[in-house]
RNA sequence: CGCGGGGUGGAGCAGCCUGGUAGCUCGUUGGGCUCAUAACCCAAAGGUCGUCAGUUCAAAUCUGGCCCCCGCAA
């Protein structure tokens, strides 16, 4: 079985190194290289790495979809193309060009969460559950019908970044099985219901000032959504500025509770005052500096001359 | 040469601008108080101030090189 791979970011690699070990991977798509970290130097994405080490050849054009790409695609005579977080539209004739067309990787429940930003979506919204979706592709957006699917629970102490880990998995663990299905006519698509669609649309830098207002429960939630990347920001009036890298939602009131948004310490501990409820903030971070533990930053705080309670500028996030 | 912050006893920080006995909170050890304690009181141990060189009577502090960590950005 010939497949081409399209993916680009460090999610795609479980599913590449997946099928580099029971296909024949006939060559691999990605972003070009950009310029990244520190520095700015260029570096090849994650799963151009892997691939060029695995000795299969790589291609980065800026479009895909153009006629001499479409070209080349053709001309490798595959029976897949295989997309995971490619991070670029395909057209139609790009999509129809294999001999069984050409399948996405997903990391939702389909057809809940369709689009961009589907693991910390759920995560944000509160769901118990997600997973991971094999589909066929479509032009429409995450809208193909539905090949196989596994579902993981969304533990409570679930990050984006975990739940990412764990998801990048799981859809190494099907692809193999869905394409077999295909070529053995064992499995079928199933069309998704619209009626249960929803979008996971991108997430925004400005989400990282969450409105401390809500309920220490959205706070959470939106802590462990927005980890590592946007993150959750919080600053005081009086200049210090911080993100909230883990904590959790007290059931307790911890000593005399302020007004909304009061940052304060109880028994050694640091603690947020939210709209309803308190939240215990158990790491944090300073820009320029490394996360420490919330204990920890108060006894820098002491260092430094200052005492709490602090408190917070207005939070505009939503 | 993308922009920027930082490396000070075990931890997190102050001190550096305006060189001259290294400070704060926590932890550790010993003692005390207490029915008891993560609380409180007293005492103690623990630091070549990242590294190399320079300026100086004198460098954590000023100058230059090097190593390491981190934020932005992407």
């Amino acid at each position: 079985m010939k497949v081409i791979f399209m993916g680009t970011p460090e999610f795609a690699v479980p599913a590449l190194r997946a099928l580099l070990g029971q296909a024949e991977v006939v060559a691999v798509y990605s972003q070009p290289d950009r310029p990244v970290g520190r520095g700015m130097k260029t570096k090849a994405s994650p799963v151009k790495e892997v691939a060029l080490q695995a000795g299969v050849p790589v291609f980065t054009p800026e479009k895909v979809s153009i006629p001499e790409e479409i070209e080349r695609i053709r001309s490798f005579g595959a029976d897949f193309i295989v997309v995971v977080a490619y991070g670029q539209i395909l057209r139609l004739p790009v999509i129809d060009s294999p001999r069984f067309g050409t399948i996405n990787i997903h990391s939702s429940l389909l057809p809940r969460w369709r689009g961009a930003a589907p693991i910390q979506r759920a995560i944000l919204s509160g769901d118990t559950v997600t997973g991971i979706t094999t589909m066929k592709i479509v032009p429409k957006l995450d809208a193909g019908d539905i090949l196989l699917q596994e579902q993981t629970e969304i533990r409570p102490d679930d990050t984006a970044e975990t739940l990412h880990d764990r998801l990048s998995e799981l859809g190494a663990k099907l692809i193999v099985p869905t394409l077999k299905g295909i070529m053995e006519n064992t499995l079928s698509g199933m069309p998704q219901d619209e009626a249960l669609v929803t979008y996971a649309h991108k997430l925004q830098k400005e989400m990282e000032f969450v409105d401390w207002k809500r309920s220490a429960r959205e706070i959470d939630l939106a802590v462990r959504a927005l980890n590592p990347w946007p993150g959750i920001r919080i600053e005081t009036k009086s200049g210090l500025s911080v993100k909230i890298k883990k904590g959790r939602v007290v059931n307790y009131t911890p000593g005399r509770p302020g007004p909304a948004g009061t940052l304060h310490t109880f028994g050694g501990e640091l603690f947020l005052q939210c709209g309803q409820g308190a939240y215990q903030i158990l790491e944090l971070q300073e820009e320029g500096k490394r996360p420490v533990a919330g204990q920890d930053f108060l006894n820098g705080l002491q260092g430094r001359g200052i005492e709490l309670p602090l408190t917070l500028k207005e939070g505009i996030g939503s």
